[in-house]
DNA sequence: AGCACGCCGACT
DNA sequence: GTCGGCGTGCTC
């Protein structure tokens, strides 16, 4: 027996396989011949059977053996490789980069395709094994049944144990079965003859309207009507763009660098998209483009642009998309049926048949990172893909990240700047006006507000007269309440603060007619009526002002205008969303009252006015990242008016008119709002002159917690200094109690490293996950390469 | 992530 | 005396 093993092992491979668990590495099994990498497999996995990508395969004896027992795999679900090679390498480096495990880097590579359809099994636990062996006259019935299979498909057994008179609950309750998931993946089909002839219909079905129960959505867009224009002729900067661009990629050999197109708002970055990727597939028709947006701008009004250009060649993914439709349009995809793929971060690890080109619109934007379990900027990874496929990479802005922009500064990226709007309006206006503290002070706004008969005015006149103006001259105007960080909350004057959140140190946000209250953070909802019983006698005041109140009051002193909001509450689906919109764009609506999400990418080009209230909530977040984002929110909002024939113009209504942050985004000028920034980051080591890592500390159990931070703070103290003496730049701040202590009933420590570079960065890291004394398992802890925030 | 193994409280 | 809690550790 131990001969026959030997030899069948020496003719054979070893196979490395990545599965979808949090596992350091991959795993090696046998295989009688080679495989090729990127193949999906079905491997043995404790006791059950789990689906991997192969990573790597080697014959048997190349290296030495493992000093554990390989077990052979189940069976090879692939034809072709479903990871490409340069998508491999992009994994592998995503998983070092993000440091997290290679197979979960590899399952969020192919979503919907390894949780396709599970079979449960039943097989036998260490009891039933046990029962049988001592052969009672109940297990006599059924003891059998196992001595063939050591498994079962629950239904062949339910029907053999109904057969002998017992049942499959008997068993389940007697622990002596257990019920066992396994999943049946579906194999690839074979990969088909590519060529550009197949139903138009189908086409248009699976790629640009998502398939099942996306039915109306895919015939608008399928016939486009409204955008029948044709084709604007590019202005100077623009073709001068799309000219640089392109002649790039007609050198295969040379590396292709990454762009920065700098446009300002209104300066038709997408013209500049949509005739790079024409020209590009005139070059070569084969070729295929993908194109990221932020999640918000998946709006049907973005995607008939595209269609209307390229029709049914283009394909679009978004987080609306049932598992199952995803995994359709992605490996259509795949096989090269699409030209075009638009779709959000999570595009960035499609795979292509023949990709060209990646773009990266609005590349500044915060949606591109990822807030959970792999922590990637798909930005980042969109750079990184390009170079390992040599294709270049467009990241296109009004207000580029400032990474981007010193990149671009340093030479690492090539800037292509778009000074002029494509209609020749200049930008508008942005006038910064004071609102007196009085008018919004929380004691005035007193608990009648909750019922909405307080008259405060939470307009400054100025911000009147203009919408009286816009509404005179039939013009449309956008209101943004940025609602970013406590704006709109119930104070309880009796007991001094804030009404908060049960399971979050928070707290809760008003709702809905102000008649419920929401966490932001976790699920929990309650109603106003639920929070004032259980708090009898108390005076509770309602702070800030939600987009809720800004219509009602909008409402009241204009009750002939036409007025919407568009918030979270309101926008409960995207069918919602997009309707509203539309609304908005056919002018059923004149005033329209939102979120920041209104501020992102829309055009409008009746709107001439728009209004930013509540802005220094987001102007006073300790955060390094605030000026950016606050200058960013600026000029886009202000890119939202004038985009017509008529000139637009911003009012934005703060309680600090001389902050010198609204003070130079007035001015619009990015690039001497990019210097200013820089050389605060330059002075206080922030990114891009520094690299990050946030690490987070969570557990139910806070002095658990308490107990292993200071025990970590005593660690880093002593073996700290000594270990990265080498390393000047470096710096830990904490473990500290963040401003957010309590998250969904976990409390939060965190720690911050600084340093030089990413080496240093992952280095410390490393240490901190390897030496660090050992984490109770009580306690997670989350790595953040980059963070977005310090929050 | 699961899932099994292992060592301490309430039960027949 | 055991059933079972979840703390800890492993998965090729």
């Amino acid at each position: 027996m131990v001969p026959e093993a030997l030899l069948s092992q020496e003719s054979s491979y070893i196979v490395e396989v990545a599965v979808p668990c949090p596992l350091p590495g991959a795993l090696s099994y046998l295989h009688t011949e080679a495989i090729p990498l990127g193949l999906r497999v079905e491997v043995p996995f404790q006791k059950r059977a789990m689906v991997g990508v192969v990573l790597r395969c080697t014959p048997y004896g190349e290296y030495p053996p493992p000093a554990y027992v390989l077990r052979p795999l189940l069976r090879v679900l692939d034809e072709s490789p479903i990871l490409s090679e340069p998508l491999l390498a992009l994994a592998d480096w995503v998983s070092r980069y993000y440091m997290h495990p290679i197979g979960e880097v590899c399952k969020a590579m192919l979503p919907g395709a390894q949780t396709a359809v599970t079979r449960t099994q039943v097989v036998l636990t260490a009891k039933g094994t046990k029962a049988l062996g001592l052969a009672s006259v109940e297990t006599e019935l059924w003891a059998g049944f196992f001595t063939k299979k050591s498994s079962y498909s629950q239904v062949t057994l339910r029907k053999k144990l109904l057969a002998v008179g017992t049942s499959l609950e008997n068993l389940l309750d007697k622990k002596w079965v257990r019920l066992e998931k396994t999943a049946r993946i579906k194999s690839t089909p074979r990969r088909p003859v590519k060529s550009g002839g197949r139903a138009e219909g189908e086409a248009a079905g699976a790629g640009a309207g998502g398939g099942a129960g996306q039915k109306g959505e895919a015939q608008s867009l399928e016939a486009p009507q409204r955008e029948k224009r044709s084709k604007p002729q590019l202005h100077g900067e623009q073709s001068l763009a799309v000219d640089e661009i392109f002649a790039g990629t007609q050198s295969a050999d040379t590396p292709q660098p990454t762009w920065l197109l700098h446009g300002v708002t209104g300066s038709g970055k997408t013209e500049v998209y949509l005739h790079l990727i024409e020209k590009m597939l005139r070059a070569d028709g084969e070729k295929q483009a993908l194109v990221l947006v932020p999640e918000i701008s998946l709006t049907p009004q973005m995607i008939s642009v595209f269609t209307a250009r390229f029709g049914t060649q283009i394909a679009v993914v978004h987080s609306g998309l049932l598992p199952s439709a995803r995994w359709k349009v992605l490996e259509a995809v795949r096989q090269g049926q699409y030209r075009v793929l638009i779709g959000p971060r999570s595009a960035v690890f499609a795979g292509f048949a023949a990709l060209g080109l990646v773009i990266v619109d609005e590349e500044h934007d915060g949606s591109y990172k990822q807030g959970s379990q792999l922590l990637y900027q798909a930005r980042d990874v969109a750079v990184l893909r390009g170079k390992l496929e040599n294709i270049p990479v467009v990241l296109a802005s009004a207000t580029p990240s400032l990474e981007s922009f010193y990149n671009a500064k340093i030479g690492k990226y090539r800037l292509l700047s778009l000074t002029q709007r494509a209609n020749q309006l200049a930008l508008p206006q942005i006038t910064i006006v004071e609102k007196a503290l009085e008018s919004n002070s929380f004691m005035q706004n007193r608990t009648e507000t909750l019922r909405g008969n307080d008259p405060v005015a939470l307009l400054a006149p100025e911000i009147t007269l203009a919408l009286e103006e816009t509404l005179a001259r039939n013009e449309q105007a956008i209101l943004i309440v940025n609602r970013r960080g406590y704006a709109h909350y119930l104070y309880d004057v009796t007991e001094r603060a804030g009404v908060q959140c049960p399971n979050c140190h928070v707290s809760v946000t008003l709702h809905k007619n102000q008649q419920r209250l929401r966490c932001h953070h976790c699920d929990y909802a309650t109603t106003l009526r639920h929070v004032t019983q259980s708090r009898p006698g108390h005076q509770l005041v309602a702070i800030g002002f939600g987009s809720q109140k800004v219509e009602e009051q909008l409402q009241a002193e204009f009750p002939q205008a036409r007025i919407a909001r568009l918030d979270s509450d309101v926008a409960t689906t995207p069918e919602v969303l997009h309707g509203i919109l539309e609304q908005f764009r056919n002018r059923e609506i004149d005033f329209l009252v939102g979120t920041q999400m209104l501020a992102k990418g829309h055009d409008f080009p009746q709107v001439t006015l728009t209004v930013i209230l509540e802005l220094d909530q987001l102007l006073h977040l300790p955060d390094f990242r605030t000026g950016e984002r606050t200058f960013q929110l600026m000029v886009q909002a202000a890119g939202r008016s004038g985009r017509g024939e008529q000139p637009g113009r911003v009012l934005i209504q703060t309680l600090r008119p001389d902050h010198p942050l609204l003070q130079t985004a007035a001015q619009q000028d990015y690039l001497a709002f990019a210097e200013q920034e820089l050389q605060f980051r330059r002075i206080y080591r922030y990114p891009p002159f520094a690299k990050l890592a946030f690490i987070e500390y969570t557990s139910l159990d806070l002095s658990l917690l308490v107990a292993y931070s200071t025990q970590l703070a005593t660690w880093i103290d002593n073996s700290w200094e000594a270990q990265f003496a080498a390393l000047p730049t470096l710096k830990i701040l904490g473990p500290v109690t963040p401003g957010i202590d309590k998250l969904c009933n976990r409390y939060r420590r965190t720690l911050l490293i600084r340093a030089e570079s990413s080496r240093d960065i992952h280095a410390v890291a490393e240490f901190l996950l390897t030496q660090a004394p050992r984490l109770p398992k009580a306690i997670r802890m989350k790595v953040d390469i980059d963070p977005q925030s310090l929050l």
